[in-house]
DNA sequence: TTCGCTAGTGACCCGCCGGTCACTTAATCA
DNA sequence: TGATTAAGTGACCGGCGGGTCACTAGCGAA
């Protein structure tokens, strides 16, 4: 099996294809059992050309994880500026929309994924991830439950002073895409409409609260 | 440096030391991460002596997971039979319980991360770990929940139908003391009292359900 | 058209660690 | 107390894959 293509040099396109091709390599065989040469070989460049770009496995776990967490949570925020409806429409709404974005995404499921598992190596990462992602997705819900609140249409409770809790599920529900996927198969819809139901009725304030 | 302690013929005890040092190595260093030469150093004894007793890495691995996952279960499934009290005390009960034992709980948290990070190498202990924990707890919290429904005390939702989700939150907060803990703390009690709050305001019956 | 710069190449190097095995020695028993 | 057995040892092997670098060649400038 010779070479086939003839040598391109294409400065500005290499960095963002060894990315894609890295992130497939990630997804399926993890950090560790990621190759280089596999990386290099799906971007269709030679292994060096990969370290012309980035110095070090590490460093292209990062860019993977910088250029594609932040992008979902600027989605999601965009759902909330400006909501007409109820706080529990709004929340149906971002939580289905989590689910699409990261619990159904190959790849953003493989980010936590490996994130999950290399947090020691990362750990510089992690905190990224933690700022970009939970911080901001934590303050968003706390302003919807406390809006609720206000409003009179959510109780008072202390899930406002955890309101990521309300995320728990969908957190369960990667983490098993991610392990028991192959012993049993997720029922995702099922089980999203089951975490609605869950949240929506855990919040409400019902004619029983005083 | 020499070798200090005399040579010894332990043939009943290795096994159990050699799980302890390598649950204690995989805690620290993840699977890929942890070397068999320094299993064998915590344990008191040669690499070689590790192989007279488990052939491989995995087989070590796996011997821990099927030593430390099932007593959790039949703990737990010991409260359930013949409680007295209400089905919403049960739950909180159980859900307590499970943090203490698994999100908490620094070896078995371990062993889930490992597990999470590892499962396409383990695929056949991933389907025991989703047979032995998620079919048997799922089940049991499917009982709790119907039972609630009969009584009266819980209304009827989705939720019996995927009745894990009501563990989500756990979930969750075991993710997160795995890869966040460093960026920010967990407040486990807070969280708790959040989870808990959410289920059962989440299933209980009020009068404003027909 | 030639020259110089630098993107691109891939054979090679090297450290690491899982796993082996010829050897050592503790324990047992006649 | 010498012989026998098997637990215990650790130097060594092999392959694997991350990272290097001397070399090749595409491409823009002069």
């Amino acid at each position: 099996m010779a070479n086939e293509k003839p040598r391109q040099r294409r400065k500005e396109a290499r960095p963002s294809e060894i990315l894609q091709a890295a992130l497939l390599e990630f997804s399926e065989n993890g950090f560790a059992g990621a190759k280089i040469e596999a990386i290099a070989a799906r971007a269709g460049v030679a292994k060096g050309t990969v370290y012309i770009y980035y110095s070090t496995k590490e460093e292209i776990f990062e860019a993977i994880v910088r250029a594609k967490v932040s992008p979902v949570f600027n989605l999601i925020a965009g759902i909330v500026k400006l909501w007409p409806g109820s706080q529990a429409t709004l929340l149906k709404k971002i939580i289905t929309r989590f689910y699409s974005e990261m619990v159904e995404n190959d790849e953003r499921r493989m980010i936590l994924k490996t994130l999950i598992s290399e947090s020691d190596r990362f750990e510089e990462l992690a905190k990224f991830y933690h700022k970009e992602i939970i911080v901001g997705a934590r303050k968003m819900i706390s302003q919807i439950i406390q809006k609720g609140i206000d409003k009179g249409e959510f109780r008072d409770s202390p899930i406002k002073y955890e309101p990521a809790v309300i995320m728990g599920p969908a957190m369960f529900a990667a983490v098993w895409k991610m392990s028991f996927e192959k012993a049993e198969k997720l029922n995702t819809k099922r089980w999203l409409e089951a975490h609605i139901d869950l949240i929506v009725n855990g919040l409400r304030k019902t004619s029983d609260d005083k």
